[in-house]
DNA sequence: ACACGTTCTACCATTGAATGGAAAACGACC
DNA sequence: GGTCGTTTTCCATTCAATGGTAGAACGTGT
């Protein structure tokens, strides 16, 4: 028994500690963070408090074990997506404005769509729920739409480890969906997430020429329309990249 | 030379790496945050290497160093001020609506108010910003809203230590203006931020009596009602604390 | 009011994980 | 192609991290 019985390093833990909340979850129990963390009571609780002591995580009395404040707000001040999500808001409201559709920005992250910012249809309560969900890239019209341009060798590589949980889409039909929007410059896919609403969304490229988001909006099936979405979508996603230098 | 010839623990080494980067800054040089977190450079190399691979640092190419997007999700999803902010987003929404005036909502963390959600005048460009910005209490509507309804020792160790930096403000005017704000049910102040402006701030009050936010609008000077705004914030406070349960 | 179960906190001898200087790779710019 | 400022790898040294154990603080039911 010395540094670390199970041969993980401090890091490892504490990063264990961190992703131990269940999503959604602001608050957890000690004991239980240990267990989910998989660690010894005694070192999870010496790490949380060291973490407290810094303002990363919150020990409140009893044990009550909730990310710190400060961690949030260094993580909202510096965030790898702010300049992102501060070119694209304006363009999104603007999106909000014209179209009156659930408006959404999203970003590759693995083989999944994160979704970064969201704007609500207008008069329906704005849903922040939503903002830092995740799609698989298959499923979604902003992972289709951000896989379609990336480049070949990465799509190579998705392609080759595609299997679908659910088994209902084979790695082809996938690869036909993502060359029609490489094609087509958009990506649209109905009814998967709700089956009464459609996902539209087309990518962000920034003055590089890379693709580092889609922009999309999810409406209901009986508002679609095609001729009137994919232009506005396209000049915002324009607009957008210009704005972003890096 | 072996563990820590600084005496700081590794957790410290992590939580110095994170809070490196200035406000603002996505993207950090691997030296330069060596520089800043005050460690050697193997040092400081090795913990970002063990922090990416668990994605809440990202190590790019040529050493360029950034917050994961992992780190951000996380923190998104289990943030401490989660329940709040959807408590709050559509009575926020509401004041926005009838008000056509900037919205915020801070938090108390130590002797400053945390601005952890805001909508912007409609028509003006959403400011996305200032979320996660700070105000020393004295100077803005919610810090003395949120301190002045603060249980009496913690008041009382606020004005104990309390020293303006820039010296215009003494703890006697402070001590004044939080028993105003106390009695009053709000707090106002006038151009302290930008000249033009007033701030109007009302505590958000939960269930258990705790006050836990206050809900603040910022107005131009020449629009100053304070007949019209100060019930609608009271209400739409109220409205907010009855939904935090904890 | 008491006893019991549960959860949190503190202690401390043991030891292998963390450390950082030094040198090798890299890359950019003259 | 040589120089300088990086990043990255290596590895012997050693002290910080570890976790079982014990006791304190709750909370709960009888």
């Amino acid at each position: 028994m010395a540094n670390s019985a199970s041969g993980d390093s401090v890091v490892d833990r504490v990063v264990r500690v961190m992703e131990a909340f269940p999503e959604g979850v602001t608050s957890l129990q000690l004991s239980e963070l240990a267990d989910r963390a998989g660690l010894p009571l005694s070192s999870a609780h010496r790490l949380v408090r060291q973490l407290s002591e810094h303002g990363l995580l919150d020990l409140g009395a009893g044990g009550t074990v909730r990310l710190g404040l400060r961690l949030w707000e260094l993580v909202n001040r510096n965030s790898p997506t702010l300049a992102l999500r501060q070119a694209a808001m304006p363009f999104m409201e603007d999106i909000q404005q014209v179209l009156n559709q659930n408006v959404n920005l999203a970003v590759l992250d693995g083989w999944e769509a994160l979704f970064v910012e969201r704007l609500s249809r207008r008069g329906s309560v704005a849903n922040r729920a939503r903002i830092a969900g995740r799609m698989p890239v298959h499923i979604s019209s902003a992972g289709l739409a951000l896989m379609s341009h990336q480049p070949r060798e990465l799509q190579a590589e998705y392609l080759e480890q595609f299997a679908d949980p659910a088994g209902k889409v084979s790695a082809d039909v996938v690869r036909h969906f993502l060359a029609e929007a490489a094609q087509q410059g958009y990506a649209q896919l109905a009814g998967v997430v709700d089956p009464d609403t459609w996902g539209i969304a087309v990518p962000v490229i920034d003055a590089k020429r890379r693709t580092v988001a889609a922009l999309g909006v999810v409406v209901p099936l009986a508002e679609m329309r095609l001729q009137a979405l994919v232009p506005a979508l396209q000049t915002a996603a324009r607009g957008i990249g210009r704005q972003l230098g890096d």
